[in-house]
DNA sequence: GTCTATATAACGATAGAC
DNA sequence: GTCTATCGTTATATAGAC
């Protein structure tokens, strides 16, 4: 319930553009690196509205932490339980995870670098849309394994596969550049192509022959 | 050339302690999270002795990020160089990968974060060990393709498909072990699990089968 | 070389006017 | 709500005694 409603008061729509700010901050510097000052000169406003709308940076870092974690992981989970063939599972999860990190590049190393910050968060965080996901997967590959058509594996290490693959060039990119020698179109290039690839491979991965 | 060599002055043997300390430090906490004072600490001995030996933070950090890089990059990519059928080149390197990184598991996340700090240092720092070998490794897999043994494949996309898989369990390994629920033992027995199958999936992805 | 003590600057946070 | 001005703390870095 709101104060009240007679005007269209777009709800603190600094607090939209605080937090917008604070991404791109805290993205690419973390938390210790991010500034104050550096958030407020990008919302365009002043140092003590940030106290004012999240109380300390802790707070706004979580703000931004949380929702982060959101977008990346609940998406994610959620398209290995839907019921499909375990190599359209695959090719769903893929799409999901290039879509949405293609626009958030920082999106994957800023979560895995601040994760170790509080754990016990980012595990309430994403209570809920855990281990289902595991058990359907095991299922699947277990049945494969029987009819002789999958290579026997655990789900865990299919699984830790496949978010290596998609993942760690996004994390690492930084690293993978200057070995390559690549520029940033030539790198993006490299990585559009791997999501056609990917799921090729996942299928060899585990699909039997002889 | 040093001054007097009459003594067998271990030579800074104090340097050694503060260059171990802060390896400590910045391996977990990052550039902007670690504190001098930490250092200090953790190497017994004051802060203005930090400054003494090395002027700055910075340069500090110079020294711990130069020397991680050396002691990950280098040897991984040597590895890849020697003369020997491809697949005996992937073992060669997940050994060397997991036997370097097990011991400092926080290896492969510092260098992979610290890494936006300062791009150009890095490829200094690495210059020389670099496109060698994707060559050689590009005309192993043209061959095996034209013989029919292999599918088609880009070096770069093999390079970073192994070192996806070999290093995105340990640059992760928070959130990893935070949703699958397993504690640091089991999860180090996952990783231990995969030292042996990684080279087996490797295989499959490029093996042709039909 | 190693220490204590201190300078200097930066950051997060608050007070108070508007 | 939004600003300016400022407090209190903590960080890097230096000065100087031993």
């Amino acid at each position: 319930m709101r104060k009240t409603m007679n005007t269209v008061h777009q709800e603190p729509e600094t607090q939209r553009r605080i937090l917008c700010s604070a991404e791109k901050v805290f993205y690419r510097q973390g938390y210790d690196g991010a500034r104050m000052q550096e958030i407020a000169d990008e919302a365009g406003i002043n140092k003590a509205l940030l106290h004012y709308y999240f109380r300390s940076k802790e707070r706004l870092f979580d703000a931004v932490f949380s929702d982060a974690v959101l977008r990346l992981v609940p998406p994610v989970f959620a398209v290995m339980n839907i019921n499909a063939p375990l190599m359209d599972k695959v090719r769903a999860f893929v799409d999901a995870y290039f879509s949405t990190v293609v626009n958030n590049p920082f999106l994957p190393g800023f979560v895995v670098h601040e994760m170790h910050r509080n754990p016990s968060r980012f595990s309430e965080i994403i209570q809920g849309s855990r281990l289902f996901m595991l058990q359907g997967l095991q299922r699947q590959l277990d049945e494969g394994a029987e009819s002789g058509k999958l290579v026997p594996m655990e789900a865990e290490q299919f699984m830790l596969n496949l978010l290596s693959l998609c993942a760690f060039p996004f994390v690492a990119a930084g690293a993978m550049q200057a070995v390559s020698g690549k520029n940033d179109t030539e790198y993006q290039q490299l990585l559009e192509e791997r999501r056609q690839l990917i799921p090729e491979w996942m299928t060899r991965l585990v699909e039997r022959h002889e």
